[in-house]
DNA sequence: ACCTGAACACCGTTCAAGT
DNA sequence: ACCTGAACACCGTTCAAGT
C-alpha cells in the first residue's frame, strides 16, 4: 500500500477532530481504534505515530472543545460576562456530552495542570474586578468554577438521555409523576417541587444558580474581608 | 467442584461490597470480572446471576457509597445540616475518588432516578424551612447540589493524584510555582492566586463555597445573621 | 436455584516491516 | 519520518453443563 500523499496527511488535529466527531455521534464507547482508523483510513500504527496513547487522544479531544468554547469574545459588566462564559461551557457541554466523564478522569491525571487554569483564568479575571477582597479571589472563583462544572454535568446526562430519542417534556413529566406518588412522609420535597421541575428552563435555572453565588460573592464581602 | 456451602454463598451485597473494596484500592481499572471472581473465589457466570452487567454493578456500588454517607444523622440550623450533608458527601468522594466519572456516567442512564434525588431531597427537606419562597426551593437546592458535585469531582482528581503517594504540598507548590511564571499579560489572575492556592483548606474552601450559595438563597442577609 | 469455566467478540497497544 | 497491518494480552459477556 502505498504511503499517504501530503493532502490527506494524518496529523494530530486530523485525528482529534476525527475523534471529537466520533465521540459527538455516538458517545465515548462511539470511539475506538476501529472506528477512528476507518474513518482515517488508516491502521493502529498510524495513530500512535502521532498520539502516546487513547487517554493523550481523549485529553487533547476535551482541550480542543473546551479551548474552542472559551475563545468567544464577551463584554459587558464582569457579571455579564461570568454569565456568558459560563453559559458557553454549559452549552458546549450539552452540544459534547462525552465531557463532563472524560474530564473527571482527565483532572485525575493532572489536576491543576490541563483545562482548569484556563477556566480559572477565564472566570477569575471578572472576579477580581468585582472590588471584592484578593483574599476571596481564590475561593469565590472556586465556587463558581465547581458550581458550573456540577451544573453541566448534570445537564449532560439528560442531554445524553436526549439524544437516545427521548422527549425532553416526557423526561420531565416522568420524573414529576413519579416524585408525586411518592410517600410524603419520606419525601416530602420532591412532591413540593415536582410541579417546579415539570416546566422549567435548564438554562434559566442555570444562570439563576450563577447569580445566588455572585449575590453571595458581593454580598458577603464584609464577612470575608476579615480575613488577612 | 462442589457448590458453595450457604455460610460464603454469594448475594448481590457481598458482590458489591468487594466491587467497591476493589474500587477503592485501584480505582475503576481495578475492577474487572477476572480480580472480582478471583476475590470471591468463583466464575463470571456465578457475578452474572446476580447481576445484569458491569454498568448495574457499578450502578449499585454508587448507591451504595452515596447512601451511606446520607444516612448519617445531622442536627442543627438548617444552614448547619445543609454544611453537614454537603461535606459528608464532599469526605465520601474523597474516599471514594473513582465515584465522579461513574456518577457522570450513570447520571446519563436515569438522570432524574437513582442517587440524583436522594440527595435532593436530603438538601432540599433543608432549604425549605429556610423561610424562603417555595418558588425559590427547586432552583435554591439545584445551586447547592450542582456545587458539591463540581466541587467533589475536583477534589476526587486530587484525591486519585495524592493515592499515587505524591505529596499534598508538592502538589500545591507545583501548580503555584508554574502559575507564578506564566506571562502576568496572558493570566493575571492564576498569578495573583497563586499564593492562595499554596495553602488553602479544601473542605474551608468547600464550606465557604456553600455559605456563598446559602447567602445567595436567603437574600445577601449579612453572613451568619439567619443563625439563632 | 445457583454456580462452573471454557469460549467468543472486541478492545488498546506493540512492533517488525515497509516506503 | 511516517505509515502498514498482523499479532498479543486483556476485557465484558454468553452459555452449555453441572449440582
Amino acid at each position: 500500500m502505498a504511503q499517504r500523499t501530503r493532502a490527506d496527511a494524518l496529523t494530530r488535529e486530523r485525528i482529534v477532530e476525527a475523534a471529537v466527531e466520533l465521540l459527538d455521534a455516538d458517545g465515548e464507547s462511539g470511539l475506538t481504534f476501529r472506528t477512528l482508523t476507518e474513518r482515517l483510513s488508516t491502521g493502529p500504527g498510524a495513530i500512535y505515530w502521532h498520539v502516546a496513547n487513547k487517554g493523550e487522544l481523549l485529553d487533547a479531544a476535551t482541550a480542543s472543545v473546551i479551548g474552542g468554547a472559551l475563545a468567544v469574545e464577551v463584554t459587558g459588566t464582569p457579571q455579564d460576562e461570568i454569565r456568558a462564559i459560563a453559559l458557553g461551557l454549559f452549552d458546549a457541554v450539552e452540544r459534547h456530552p462525552w465531557l463532563p466523564p472524560q474530564l473527571a478522569v482527565q483532572l485525575s491525571r493532572s489536576p491543576w495542570s490541563s483545562v482548569t487554569p484556563r477556566i480559572f483564568e477565564s472566570i477569575g479575571q471578572r472576579v477580581s474586578v468585582l472590588g471584592v477582597p484578593e483574599s476571596t479571589w481564590f475561593t469565590a472563583t472556586s465556587a463558581l468554577v465547581h458550581y458550573v462544572f456540577g451544573a453541566a454535568g448534570q445537564n449532560a446526562a439528560n442531554a445524553r438521555v436526549l439524544a437516545r430519542g427521548v422527549d425532553r417534556a416526557d423526561l420531565l413529566d416522568a420524573a414529576a409523576n413519579a416524585w408525586e406518588e411518592l410517600d410524603p412522609g419520606d419525601h416530602p420535597f420532591l412532591r413540593a417541587i415536582a410541579g417546579q421541575v415539570r416546566g422549567h428552563d435548564d438554562r434559566e435555572q442555570f444562570l439563576t444558580g450563577i447569580d445566588l453565588i455572585l449575590t453571595g460573592i458581593t454580598g458577603a464581602a464584609p464577612c470575608g474581608s476579615t480575613r488577612p
